[in-house]
DNA sequence: TTATTGTCTGTAATCGATTACATTGACATT
DNA sequence: AATGTCAATGTAATCGATTACAGACAATAA
C-alpha cells in the first residue's frame, strides 16, 4: 500500500521521518542524527532538515523509537488513591526531579483495586515504563507472582513492604511515634490509646512500636484493650471512637497511626458529644494539608515528604541509568518533626484522670500562611 | 545479531512472541491470533500457545503492539494542578468509564507550567495517547500554535476555552451563580461582593454574569468597587480580603468564585477580627471535599462532577473510535445544586446594614431560618 | 603519488508486534 | 473424480524510528 499524500492531514499529524528525509533530500539516518545529535552532521544539512521538519511539524512517533531504543522515559508511580492528599506533595517531588531529567511520570491511582492494580503491573510488563515507584504498601497482584524485583527499577516510598528486597525511602516511624507518645506521657497521661494502620503495613506496625516503646519507658502496661485496628482510612476513626465509647475506663489520650483516621475519629466524638482537647487529647501523624481546615488544630509529627520524593526520584535516575549498573537497594529513613497544635491537653500530675472541664488552649483558628 | 537466550533472564522479561511461538511449535501470528481472537485459532492449537505463554511469562511489548496498530489505548488528562481536590473525583469517573473500556488514564498534573504542558503537548503528537481530556482551561502551548484540532479526539471538562471548537462537559456556572446570588437577595442582602475567576476563564465570567444577572434583576447597579481579581486560588481570598477590609462601606455578603477562593478570603477575615457569617455572608462555588472540616460550613453550588467526567468520557470514548466517524462536538451543561450551610446570614428587610445586636460565640453554629 | 585519517552520509538491519495474503487439507457438492 | 468451500495456519510485509556498517570524499601525511 502507497503512503497517503501528507498534504491533506492536519499540520504534524502523520508526518514520519520519511517525508521530513525526502522533503530535506537526505536520508532518515541523517534525520534522525539531526535531532538526536547536531554535531554529527554538517551545518548545511542541519539546516535543511530543520527546515523540513519546520515546515512538516514533525514530531517523532514515540511508540517507534521506544520499540527501538527499549525505553520509554517514562516512570510509574502508583498510589492507593488520589482522594488523600497525602501524596500529591510526594509526586510533585518526584515529577520535579524527573522532568528534568527527560522522565515523564504516569500517576497509577489503584484506589485499592486488584483490578487496577493488574493493569498498571501489566503496564510494566509490557515494557511501557522505564522505573516504578510504589507508595500502596505491597506489590502490584500480578507482579507478586512473577516477581517484580529485576523487572524494571522499582522504588518504595512513605512505606516499606516485607520480603521486597527494594530501595526504601521513609519516615523514622517508630522514633517519630515514640517521641508523640513521649509529649502525652510528659503532658501527665498515662492512659493512652491506640488506633493503628493496616495489620500489613509495615509504616503502621513501626508507629505501634513507638506507641509500645513509649509505655515502656515509663513501666506502663500495654493495654490490648486500648488498641483499636485502623486502615489509614477515615472509617478507622469512627470504628475506634465506638470501641472508645462503648469503654467503662477510657484513656486520656489517643495517638492514631495517621491524621486522616485521627480527624475522624475526633469528628464521631464530637458527635457523641465529646470534645478535644477537653474530653481526650489526640494526636496524629503526618501532617496531611486540610487539617489547616480543621478544629482543633491536631497535634501530629510531619513527615518529609518533598524530601523523601525528591531523593527517590534520584535514586530511581540512578537506577534506570543502563551506561553504570545499578547500586545496592539504598535505605533511607528520614526523622519527623512534631508539630504542636491545639489537640493535647496538658493534665498535669494527677495521673490521667479527668479534670473539670477546663480550657487550656485558645480555640483558635491556627495561623495563616502570609 | 543473535537473539540471546531467554533462560538467564526474569521471568517475563525480555520474552517475545517468537520466543512463545517456538516453544509452541507454531508461527508468531498464530500466538498473536490465539491472544486476540481466540475463536479463530483451534482448541488444540491453542493450548499449547496458552501453556507456552504460562511457561514463559510472555506479555507481549506496548511498543510493538502500539506502533503496528498505531494505538495506545491510552488518554490524557491535563489538569492544572492535583493539590486542588476538586478534579478528584472528575478523574475518578472517567478513569472508571475509561479503564471499563480498555483504556488507560495518564494524569498530566501542569502545575500551571508552560514547560510541563510543552512536554505533555510533545507527548500527544508524538502519538502516545489517544485522546485527551482537558481541564486546565486553555490549550497546552506547544498545541496552541500547531492546533491542537484533528490531532487527536479532545474533550473539556468543567471548563470551556475559547475560540476552540471541541466537545465540553461543563456546569450551568451562569445560572448557578445567579440562583446562589438570589439566595443572598433572599435573605436581605443588597450590596454583595464578588471575587472572580482567573480573566480568561469562561466559567469564571459566567459566574461573574449570573453575578450581575441577578444584581440586575433587582435593579442593584453594579458597582466596580465591590469586584475583586481572582484566581480561583488561595490567594486570590486572601488578596480580596485586603480590598474588602479597606472599603469604607463594605458589602454584607461576598460571592467568591470558588471555594478554594471563598474558604480563604474566610480565613483572612477570621485573622483580622471579623467572623462570618455574623459581620459578612459568603458563599463560594464548586463544593470541594475538604469543606467539610472548615468552620463554617459554607453555602455553596455543588457541580455534578462526577457525572461530568463519566458523560465526557463515555463521549470521548465514542470519538476515540476508528470505526465509526466522529459525531460533531457536543456541548452538555448540567445544573449545579445549591449546598446550604452556615456561611449566610439573614439579614432581613434592613437593606444590608448589620444588625447591633450580634453573636459573641463566633464557634457556635447558627441556625438557619427555613 | 599513495596511503591514511576523519567527516559526512546512505543502506539496510533491527526492535516486536499485527495482519493481508497465500497455502494446506478436510469435507461437501456435483 | 473434479470442484468448491471453509477452517486453520504460515509467510512476509509493515508500523516508524535508531544505528551498525560501509562508502564517498576531502584533507593530510608519508
Amino acid at each position: 500500500m502507497r503512503r497517503p499524500s501528507t498534504s491533506s492531514l492536519a499540520f504534524g499529524h502523520g508526518v514520519t521521518i520519511r517525508d521530513v528525509a525526502r522533503r530535506a533530500g537526505v536520508s532518515t539516518a541523517t534525520v534522525s542524527r539531526a535531532l538526536a545529535s547536531p554535531e554529527r552532521v554538517s551545518e548545511a544539512t542541519r539546516a535543511l532538515v530543520d527546515r523540513a521538519i519546520a515546515e512538516t511539524g514533525y514530531t517523532p512517533n514515540a511508540s517507534a523509537r521506544n520499540l527501538r531504543v527499549r525505553s520509554t522515559r517514562m516512570v510509574l508511580a502508583l498510589v492507593p488513591g488520589m482522594t488523600n492528599t497525602f501524596f500529591t506533595p510526594i509526586l510533585n517531588a518526584v515529577e520535579d526531579v524527573l522532568s528534568e531529567a527527560g522522565y515523564g511520570l504516569i500517576i497509577g491511582d489503584t484506589r485499592n483495586s486488584r483490578e487496577r492494580e493488574a493493569h498498571y503491573a501489566r503496564l510494566i510488563r509490557a515494557g511501557q515504563v522505564d522505573g516504578v515507584i510504589l507508595l500502596t504498601g505491597h506489590l502490584p497482584a500480578e507482579n507478586e507472582r512473577a516477581g517484580i524485583e529485576g523487572l524494571v527499577p522499582t522504588t518504595l516510598i512513605c512505606i516499606d513492604i516485607p520480603r521486597a528486597n527494594l530501595p526504601v525511602f521513609h519516615a523514622a516511624s517508630r522514633s517519630a511515634a515514640r517521641r508523640l507518645v513521649d509529649y502525652l506521657i510528659a503532658r501527665g497521661h498515662r492512659r493512652i490509646g491506640h488506633i493503628t494502620g493496616p495489620k500489613n503495613n509495615l509504616e503502621g506496625l513501626e508507629r505501634m512500636r513507638g506507641y509500645k516503646d513509649a509505655l515502656a519507658a515509663i513501666g506502663v502496661e500495654v493495654e490490648p484493650t486500648l488498641i483499636w485496628p485502623g486502615d489509614f482510612m477515615p472509617e478507622g476513626g469512627s470504628a475506634a471512637a465506638r470501641s472508645f465509647l462503648a469503654l467503662a475506663d477510657r484513656p486520656t489520650a489517643v495517638f492514631a497511626a495517621n491524621d486522616e483516621t485521627a480527624v475522624n475519629f475526633i469528628r464521631s466524638l464530637a458527635a457523641s458529644g465529646l470534645s478535644v482537647p477537653d474530653d481526650v487529647s489526640v494526636v496524629g501523624f503526618d501532617d496531611i494539608e486540610y487539617l489547616q481546615f480543621f478544629s482543633p488544630g491536631l497535634t501530629t509529627m510531619r513527615q518529609p515528604r518533598a524530601e523523601l520524593g525528591r531523593l527517590a526520584a534520584e535514586d530511581l535516575l540512578q537506577r534506570m541509568r543502563r551506561d553504570t549498573p545499578a547500586p545496592p537497594p539504598v535505605r533511607v529513613r528520614l526523622e519527623c518533626e512534631l508539630i504542636e497544635r491545639h489537640s493535647v491537653r496538658d493534665i498535669g500530675a494527677d495521673k490521667g484522670r479527668p479534670r473539670a472541664p477546663r480550657r487550656t488552649e485558645p480555640k483558635t483558628l491556627p495561623t495563616l500562611p502570609a
